[in-house]
RNA sequence: GGAGGGAUGGCUGAGCGGUUGAAAGCACCGGUCUUGAAAACCGGCGUGUCGAGAGGCACCCAGGGUUCGAAUCCCUGUCCCUCCGCCA
């Protein structure tokens, strides 16, 4: 959530920044709102104070009306009075306080300066390239193609035990599957100074709406049938930026997190796309890491993020390339994101395998994430990021794709080795 | 699943329906003292929100209710603890 001063203080300048992702502030509506609250407020407040005064007289006002024999009704209906008169306000104060605060939960962030205008994926800035895509000499497959054969990658089994876009892996492929996980966990843990957690797979309405993908984005996601509002977690994100919600992080910032966990989407408003292979599933693996830094460290703390999940590939020896979102393309809750994509033989392009994003205080805002500045003494909104480091089943993608052989065979990237006792490849048909 | 007990400020922990936004201790900050530190002593010290400010308002798990007045009474929910049962 932006900051509501802020807002109020500037919407015009606010609503200019927010066109940049192509999102129309209704400034109309927020400044009739907030001349609403203003008046209801200060209304409110002036007779919430009358009648705390006046309680607190009446003590010792019936205590001399008794002493003095005198009828105490008189005094006691003043207070009702009152009490009607400030239970009208608050409910007329609160009415318009939920509309300013239901408006406020689904205007998305501020996108950074740096990111580009531009209101589609075409507009997107590549930043940087890493690794030549490997020239075939002979005819490339794809993932699907290549998995089939032994059935280690089935998606029709999957299709009858799920439905669509469920995979099932076998064998070789599913350690392979396990051991990116382990790759993934153990290097950040070991060289990017990240605490390993474990968290819930469901998470509550609350959580959901800390980290901003509700109230705007439910139909993505895949709800429970039951009365406690339950979700699947469609990223880690969820959980573990909720680690912290409504908490003053008494840790040394920046504290650092990887988690792996299975991310569910409905994924809504993506039929047709997509559909063939491990791209796009209702249910993936993902390794995601997530910062909680001091406000000044956030954008120095995106770089490093992002560089973090890059030398994943970088280890995997998989070209990629990183790019910056422009405004339109760019998450609801980011100021500022990267994607990473990975090299994909068989469609002859990158494809997204990470996003890394800084969310400033707009998720912080809405959790109440906050840390005790030194310098004040006083607590304050950190800033949040995270990034894909990597997704698992995009990961065993390009893997198999990228160190295919004529033969169907495909060899193990030596930095996986240890994780495959030893296996060298995975044989072909 | 059954039976009890809880939830108060960063932590521990008092709190009679009215003078309690909240005792006390710890922690923390400032000062005195000291060569320095510790100890001792003095003072300060919750969060949010509105306001230019003075100051106001809200918040004692959450939501309802009773009352002129609720941290304190009632109802519902959530979470935690103890005991019994069951269970991967």
């Amino acid at each position: 959530m932006l900051d509501p001063k802020l807002v109020r203080s500037n919407p015009e300048a606010v609503a200019e920044q927010l066109s940049k992702r192509g999102f129309k502030l209704d400034v109309s509506l927020l400044m009739e709102l907030e001349e609403q609250r203003r008046s209801l407020q200060e209304k409110t407040q002036q007779l919430q104070a009358e009648r705390n005064a006046y309680a607190k007289s009446m003590g010792k006002a019936i205590a001399a009306a008794k002493a003095a024999g005198e009828d105490i009704e008189p005094l006691k209906a003043k207070g009702e009075e009152l009490k009607n008169a400030v239970h009208e306000a608050e409910k007329a104060l609160e009415a318009v306080q939920n509309a300013l605060e239901s408006y406020l939960l689904e205007v998305p962030n501020i996108p950074d300066e740096q990111v580009p205008h531009g209101l589609s994926e075409d507009d997107n800035v590549e930043i940087r390239r890493w690794g030549e895509p490997r020239q075939f000499d002979f005819p490339v497959q794809d993932h699907v193609d290549l998995g089939s054969t032994d059935g280690g990658l089935d998606f029709e089994v999957a299709t009858k035990i799920a439905g669509s876009r469920f995979a099932v892996l076998r064998g070789h492929l599913a350690r392979l599957h396990r051991a990116l996980i382990q790759f993934m966990l153990d290097t950040h843990t070991a060289e990017h100074g990240y605490q390993e957690v474990y968290v819930p797979f469901i998470v509550n309405r609350d959580a959901l709406l800390g980290t901003g993908q509700l109230p705007k984005f439910e139909e993505d996601l895949f709800k429970l049938d039951d009365e406690r509002e339950f979700y699947l977690i469609p990223t880690a994100e969820v959980p573990v930026t909720n680690l912290h919600r409504e908490d003053i992080v008494a840790d040394p910032l920046p504290v650092k997190y990887v988690s792996h966990t299975p991310c569910f989407r409905s994924e809504a408003g993506s039929y047709g796309k997509d559909t063939r292979g491990l791209i796009r599933q209702h249910q993936f693996e993902k390794v995601e890491l997530v910062q909680f830094v001091r406000p000044d460290q956030s954008d120095a703390a995106l770089e490093e993020l992002t560089a973090h999940a890059e030398a994943i590939l970088k280890k995997l020896a998989l070209p990629f390339r990183t790019i910056i979102l422009c405004g339109g393309d760019i998450g609801f809750s980011a100021a500022r994101t990267y994607d990473i994509e990975v090299w994909v033989p068989s469609q002859n392009k990158y494809r997204e395998i990470s996003s890394c994003s800084n969310f400033r205080d707009f998720q912080a805002r809405r959790l109440k994430a906050r840390w005790r500045n030194p310098d004040t003494g006083k607590p304050e909104l950190l800033h949040t990021l995270n990034g894909s480091g990597l997704a698992v089943g995009r990961t065993l993608l390009a893997i198999v794709e990228n160190y295919q052989r004529a033969d169907g065979s495909i060899v193990i990237p030596d930095a996986l080795k240890p994780y495959m006792a030893g296996l060298e490849t995975i044989p072909g048909p």
